[in-house]
Order: C-alpha cells, then sequence, then structure tokens
DNA sequence: GACTCGTGGTA
DNA sequence: TTACCAAGAGT
C-alpha cells in the first residue's frame, strides 16, 4: 500500500517544486500577502507561468497594494494588462478590489463564500487564494490539477464536461492535507506542470506512478480526454491609421461589450469604401495604402485584418469633444490598454515611419559631416 | 450546456 | 498549416 497522494506529493515538492516565484515571496512570519497571490492567480488563469512573470511584476511595481489597484484608473489597469489577454480579468479585478475597499476594510475577505462573490474569482481561484495565502483546508482544479488526477484515477471523457468535472472536484476534495495546505496546492499544480505535463509526461519520475491507472493501462496520451473539436469560423475587419502630420494615430476606445472591451484600439469598417467613408469623417484625408493584411487568431474565431494607412491626415475640428477618440503619439501608447494585434501593428507602422525619416535625413547630410 | 473572452507556445 | 490548450469565470 502506497503513502497518501498527498506525503507523496509534499516529499516531492521539496525536492523538486517551484519555490521562487514572484508571488510566492513571503513576509518574515511566512506569511503570504494575499494581494499578490490573488493577482497572481487571477493572471494564470488560461495563462502560462513563463507568460504571466514578467507582467506581474511590472503590475505589482505600479500598483504594490490592493488600496493602489482600487485608486488606479482603469486606463492605467488594462495598460498593465495590456497583451496578456482575457481583459475582462483586468475589469473584474480592478472592480474587486474597489469592492474590497467599499465593504472588506481594504482587504480580501477570508472566507470561501465571500471571496468567491467578488467578480473574478470562482470556485478554483477562491481555493487557490485561501490555501496559498492563509492555509485553509480547501482544494483547487485547474488545468494541471485536472490532468494529473484524470490520469491518476483513469477519469475518461472531457474535463469541460460536468460529469467529468464533478468527480475531478470530488477527488481534489479528498486528496487535500488539512496540513502544508499551501505547500500540497503548489506541489500538485508542479507535478503537473513539470511531470504529468500534457505530451511526454516524465512517469519515470512521477510520484504518484506505483498506482496511477492511466500509466498502468497505458492511457497517459489519452487522457484527460479531448475537447471535442469544433471548426470557428474567420470574421474579417478593416482596421483605419488615420496619422496626422506630426506622427499621431487616431485611437478608439472599445465599447463595454465584446472583444477587447475597454480597450483602445483602432477605428473600423467592413470593407474599403467604408474606411474611406469613416476617415472622411474624423479627417481630411487625401490618399490610403494598403499595408499587409493578417490574421489574429482568437479562441473562437479568427480575425483577417486589413489595414489602411491614411498618413497626413489632417484632425476635424471637435473630436476632442469625445472621450472614445484620441490622436495619440507613439509615446503615449505605453499607457494604454491596447489589443496585442494593434499594438503590434502601430509599431511596425512606428519603426517604418522613423527609418524612412532617418534615410530621408542620411540623403541631406552633406558627406565629410557624419560623426 | 453552450458560448464568450486573448495570446503565445507547441506538436 | 492546423489544432490544441495553458494556474477559468461569467452569462
Amino acid at each position: 500500500m502506497s503513502a497518501t497522494v498527498a506525503s507523496r506529493l509534499l516529499r516531492w515538492f521539496d525536492r523538486h517544486g517551484r519555490k521562487d516565484l514572484p508571488w510566492q515571496r513571503a513576509f518574515d512570519d511566512g506569511r503570504r500577502d494575499a494581494y499578490r497571490v490573488w493577482l497572481s492567480e487571477v493572471m494564470l488563469q488560461q495563462t502560462q507561468v513563463a507568460t504571466v512573470v514578467g507582467y506581474f511584476e511590472r503590475f505589482v511595481a505600479a500598483l504594490p497594494t490592493l488600496r493602489d489597484l482600487a485608486a488606479a484608473d482603469e486606463d492605467t489597469v488594462l495598460a498593465l494588462w495590456s497583451g496578456l489577454g482575457y481583459y475582462r480579468r483586468a475589469r473584474f479585478l480592478h472592480r474587486a478590489a474597489q469592492l474590497c475597499v467599499e465593504r472588506h476594510g481594504g482587504e480580501l475577505p477570508r472566507d470561501f463564500a465571500a471571496l468567491s462573490a467578488l467578480p473574478g474569482i470562482g470556485r478554483s481561484t477562491a481555493g487557490a487564494i485561501l490555501a496559498q495565502a492563509h492555509g485553509l483546508r480547501f482544494p483547487i482544479l485547474d488545468g494541471n490539477v485536472k490532468r494529473v488526477l484524470a490520469r491518476y484515477h483513469g477519469i475518461h471523457g472531457h474535463p469541460g464536461e460536468s460529469s467529468v468535472e464533478k468527480q475531478l472536484w470530488q477527488h481534489a476534495g479528498a486528496h487535500t492535507p488539512t496540513t502544508r495546505v499551501a505547500d500540497y496546492t503548489q506541489a500538485i499544480m508542479d507535478l503537473g506542470a513539470t511531470v504529468c505535463a500534457r505530451s511526454r509526461p516524465r512517469c519515470d519520475a512521477c510520484p504518484l506512478a506505483a498506482d496511477c491507472i492511466a500509466l498502468r493501462d497505458d492511457l497517459t496520451a489519452q487522457l484527460p480526454g479531448r475537447k471535442p473539436a469544433k471548426s470557428i469560423p474567420t470574421r474579417a475587419t478593416v482596421m483605419l491609421i488615420l496619422r496626422d502630420r506630426h506622427g499621431r494615430v487616431l485611437l478608439e476606445r472599445r465599447g463595454p461589450q465584446g472583444v477587447w472591451s475597454g480597450l483602445w484600439s483602432l477605428p473600423e469598417a467592413t470593407d474599403p469604401d467604408g474606411a474611406w467613408r469613416l476617415a472622411q469623417q474624423h479627417a481630411q484625408v487625401d490618399d490610403a495604402r494598403a499595408l499587409a493584411p493578417f490574421t489574429h487568431v482568437f479562441s473562437h474565431y479568427r480575425l483577417a485584418i486589413e489595414p489602411l494607412l491614411f498618413d497626413r491626415a489632417t484632425p476635424q475640428r471637435g473630436i476632442a469633444d469625445n472621450p472614445q477618440l484620441r490622436w495619440c503619439s507613439a509615446g503615449e501608447l505605453g499607457a494604454l490598454g491596447l489589443p496585442a494585434p494593434v499594438r503590434s501593428l502601430l509599431l511596425q507602422v512606428s519603426d517604418s515611419a522613423s527609418a524612412e525619416r532617418q534615410a530621408a535625413s542620411i540623403t541631406v547630410v552633406p558627406s565629410g559631416f557624419e560623426p
């Protein structure tokens, strides 16, 4: 008979677990900052550790406490989140921080019901915060844990299916120990991330190999079950880059519904004719240059983007009255939340523009004057 | 239960 | 190139 899952995982964790992630840093008394744990858990939703680390460091440097976050304006929060995706997480985080100030004395509540009532904190994230920050006995069930438990217990079916998820929650709760809960939680996630990986798991290094059903039955490649495949549609859009003679670009804040909500993006039209009409509403324009089209892939559809550059545009007067529109210099983009492909596109355009200016300046420098 | 919501890595 | 999916949650 093997030792319990928890004791084996904890022993493995002591030797091989990750203990130096930036959100694991503890106070002198061993407690962890619940704000940092919360922030990391939200950033890590559907996002890999390697991606999150840099964003996390930047975020806590700018907004070190929950009260700082609550007091920040939304543009600041979205700018810090820009590139991470799932921007609703950032808006929920911001709103939840404000709720904590209003209702919970500026701190995250320590009971499960109040915690999971906050926007953006579901069952697993609430459990993770209570376990990691306060050592309370609550299970978690993220992608790593689902994979470990589906294999260990030989559970078939896609984890998104409710009957499967129900079984997994049951096992997760049963395995969670009464002591060292924070380490255990980290241990089972680390095992899933580093040993019980999606492809080519390292079963020879796994502390649960002795009685793992998937290993016994040679099912590690089949479990957990795959999501039923579904084809995703392609949508098309024309993005307008209206640039004035100072190099400033017109940005428009997107509405509260739909993708990229609340982010600053480019005006869009469905076709080139519409693009011209829209451009003329915002500026006096003479020529347009079609830039290289590209496709941005979302989880549920593909977006074919045709960028259209209107250079030397003269802004219409009156636009300053609309808070959802602004002409931005390249330097101002850093303080705003922009969708990743838009930031990338504007960077390219800005780079090529400065390259052209440089090339132009080189031609007018008389020979013999170079440094 | 189905759908929405980003982005980057990987096989 | 395509498809899957990673520390999920809300509607």
